[in-house]
DNA sequence: TCTGGGGTCCTCGGGCCG
DNA sequence: TCTGCGGCCCGAGGACCC
């Protein structure tokens, strides 16, 4: 979403040029607090902020309205409602969101399959190949605007460039309900005046790092040398802020995307010491960790936990399973085993339970028969089944529900469907 | 003023191994 | 036998994004 407040709007005029500006970046104008204006028109040039209606709650979204006061996302609702005491707070509601994206996606896949959602309310699209479909960039970023309004009755913002960096600089800078190109000629004097902030990856601490050494603008970038970028930023960052502002970003439009983490994490109404109420929820995120799993058909090959104090320091552990789980009690096994070994020395505001190292059950299935280990993992899983559904009765069936769905290889070794 | 929840990526230090 | 070194993996922490 975008963070701007609207004003200082950049828009191309209908005749700019577009040559090259094959990749689209989609943006969602405030989707969150525009959707609950289309679900309830009343609310429409009205200050709204999206925010739980919990204390601790953050700004989730805030109409432009809102931001004009200097309300953004990430900021306590308490303090939104002191720069902006007339705003209207309405509680999320998750379900319409997704909903409406849905929608929005869909308008974007009918005119070209190149699409990547970035997330709920973002997106690229690579236009290079449905050019004699439909026309110049500039002519389908106009007709995906349109047809985004028509059929949704949202607002979006669209940057067209040559990559997907410049297009999403672009996107950001045309809010609200703007259109901004950047020819592939015009792409360094376009950059050359931003702000290292504007940069995708620089945040507060790396744009400090830059201002410090007097690098403020992309035109500073340029003519720093790339080794001083890596000792201020980080090999890599360096090197990419290096490559950025040359205007450089070969990453493709991908629609593919692997998941690498799931995880839950909550913030207590108040901080909380009791290791007993502190351990049952741990429990309880690892249990909704573990069907979002299942649900999916995957297994975590780690465990991790996040606990953050009420002096809001933050601390981490995590542990590689011996063997890939999906089951919760499992998950919160080890959730506890690494909750017991941190030095609790204060009350703590949030647990956290995240599965890293995700791997499908199709995909370590082919692997079952290579070495002991593997075969161990089958032998643990029938365990676990005739443990709950008695040894007698197990099928391929009962262990594919057991593992939480997929599916089993076919092997002499697993059960039939007949029972064992 | 008092900081959500969902993620990804990077860095750094330590241990292990050849 | 001891030591140094590079490569690799793991775990912790932090920055960043929406």
């Amino acid at each position: 979403m975008g963070r701007g407040d609207g004003r200082n709007r950049l828009v191309s005029p209908d005749d700019a040029d577009d040559t090259g500006a094959d990749i689209l970046h989609v943006d969602m104008d405030a989707f969150y607090a525009a959707v609950e204006v289309l679900d309830d028109p009343t609310l429409a040039g009205k200050p709204i902020i999206i925010g739980a209606p919990e204390s601790r709650s953050v700004v989730s979204s805030a109409s432009y309205e809102a931001r004009a006061f200097g309300v953004r996302a990430a900021m306590p609702v308490g303090q939104a409602l002191r720069l902006c005491p007339q705003a209207i707070v309405v509680p999320p509601h998750f379900d319409r969101y997704v909903a409406l994206s849905r929608e929005v996606m869909r308008v974007f896949h009918d005119i070209t399959p190149l699409v990547e959602p970035l997330s709920i309310d973002e997106a690229f699209l690579d236009v290079r190949g449905v050019r004699r479909l439909w026309g110049s960039p500039g002519t389908i970023a106009r007709m995906l605007r349109a047809r985004v309004r028509d059929q949704t009755g949202l607002t979006c913002s669209v940057g067209a460039a040559a990559t997907k960096h410049v297009a999403k600089m672009a996107s950001t800078l045309s809010k609200p309900d703007g259109l901004l190109i950047v020819a592939e000629a015009d792409t360094a004097a376009f950059l050359a005046p931003r702000s290292v902030r504007a940069l995708w990856g620089v945040g507060p601490k790396a744009a400090e790092a830059l201002e410090s050494r007097g690098i403020h603008t992309v035109s500073d970038v340029l003519e720093t040398p790339q080794a001083v970028l890596e000792r201020a930023l980080g090999a890599a960052m360096g090197e990419r802020v290096w490559n950025l502002a040359r205007g450089r970003d070969a990453r493709e439009v991908s629609t593919t995307r692997v998941e690498k983490s799931v995880g839950h994490e909550e913030t207590f109404h108040t901080d909380i010491s009791d290791p007993a109420v502190l351990r049952s929820e741990l429990r309880r995120l690892a249990d909704r960790v573990a069907a979002r799993l299942r649900a999916a058909s995957w297994e975590a090959g780690a465990v991790a936990i996040k606990v953050r104090f009420a002096d809001f320091s933050t601390v981490s552990r995590s542990r590689t399973l011996a063997e890939p789980s999906s089951v919760g009690q499992r998950l919160g096994e080890v959730a506890l085993e690494l909750f017991d070994a941190i030095d609790r020395r204060l009350p703590i505001r949030l647990v956290g339970v995240r599965a890293e190292k995700l791997r499908t059950f199709a995909e370590s299935a082919p692997a079952l028969w290579d070495d002991d280990g593997e075969w161990r993992r089958v032998e643990s899983a029938l365990d676990t089944a005739a443990a709950r559904f008695g040894r007698g009765a197990i099928t391929r069936a009962t262990l594919i529900s057991e593992r939480g769905g997929g599916t089993l290889p076919s092997n002499p070794l697993l059960p039939s469907d007949d029972p064992r």
